[in-house]
DNA sequence: CAACCGACTAAACAGTGTCAAGATACCATG
DNA sequence: CATGGTATCTTGACACTGTTTAGTCGGTTG
């Protein structure tokens, strides 16, 4: 409600806001609700700008168009993820398999816990691949899981990915972005199958999920 | 463009069409061809009934809104997909392994060769969950996993799952759905990564993956 | 033949994203 | 301190969307 005026004099460079505090901040915090509110596809950018009380044209010039809006939404959730999934490495110590499971629990963690982040940020077509460094924090999330790897795998960092590790990578990667997809679309917890909510999901089907990620080592 | 109008002297008892040959199947029909070419966000019923050469609100009295027209798209492809999958479990034979096998190689090969299917099918608030038969047939494609997966854990048909078995079984799942997902999303053909089409990942990336499915009866 | 009914059209409405003009508030400069 | 200049935001409009209402047509049936 309160924009913010004091503070006026401290260095004469600082791009200072306008009407509204932080029009672009308030947008991106205000997208985010709405889609964790009404799904990504229930996503308007009118809905926005209605809740920040600016006209349907505002967010045009910061963000040009709906999906530029998303698509900053989309980076921050990429940072957040890699920055989780960093976390969860590093509580794996020096265990690669360890680092593996850690991260794993993370990605499934992360993507129940911020349905809408995650579902937008897997959404391509809702925006741009190539936003700003977008692309950067992207590949910086999939580097943790990598370097995971080629610890498992004994590769030394500058060496370069053989079949077998980008099989094993693959499928760590495809079972624990099977296993959020699948329990954000409610496949897991249907009346036939397995019952409960987030937290049973988390607590119960996840750990019997990862039991079976790959070891690396084995093979044929 | 033609309609058809002969052989109406059969039975008076056929509920025969009207000015359109068979609308319903028509919008159907359509309704695939936009979302292949447009994508399951790209859809609209405006572009359906522009294509069919009907009015906007000709679809209403056939399938309400568009969600069911949608509905009835799911519909078929989980029909397809179920009978994909029990076509690959077929083709492995007794040994249950080689049965898995075969059902993560179909379940990803339908999701690669019918993308705007699969997509549309796991994308739930898309379409109406409860339509019509779609709860069975979608369950029928599930039981096509859950049997191979008894047969790999030694379980009969009447027996409960075990947690080993529905860890299995989420984790076999995840992989192939991970898997088709992650492809879909063009995330293991980015430049940084392994490069190709979709040929190049059904016929190396995928059999890369596939080594590293669960096998049965490992504890710990 | 008349009445009826399902299938479709025509027209309208509210809602969407985006664009072109104009107004406004801040900023640096004279 | 006044004065442009410019980034920021508003107003109004446009084309598009899905859905509803009332009406019309086609074919069958009593």
């Amino acid at each position: 409600m309160n924009t913010v005026k004091i503070k006026a004099a401290r260095k004469p460079r600082v791009r200072r806001p306008y009407h509204h505090g932080d029009l672009p901040e308030r947008l991106v915090e205000v997208a985010e609700a709405v889609i964790r509110e009404r799904g990504v596809d229930g996503f308007s950018l009118r809905e926005v700008v209605r809740r920040a009380g600016v006209s349907p044209a505002a967010p045009a010039h910061h963000f040009g168009d709906a999906r530029g809006l998303l698509s900053e939404v989309a980076l921050r959730g990429f940072r957040a993820f890699g920055d989780a999934l960093a976390a969860a490495d590093a509580r794996g110590g020096t265990d690669p398999e360890k680092r593996l499971y850690e991260q794993g629990l993370a990605y499934v963690t992360f993507a129940l816990k911020h349905p809408a982040r995650f579902q937008l940020m897997f959404r391509h077509g809702k925006y741009d691949i190539g936003y700003k460094d977008l692309p950067a924090a992207s590949e910086r999330a999939y580097q943790v899981l990598e370097d995971a790897v080629r610890a498992a795998m004994g590769l030394a960092a500058g060496e370069p990915m053989t079949d077998d590790a980008n099989g094993f990578l693959m499928a760590t990667w495809s079972v624990v972005h099977g296993f959020a997809h699948l329990a954000l679309g409610e496949e897991l917890t249907r009346p036939a199958r397995a019952r409960g909510g987030k937290d049973q999901v988390l607590q119960a089907l996840l750990p019997l999920t990862l039991k079976h990620l790959p070891r690396p080592k084995r093979p044929r």
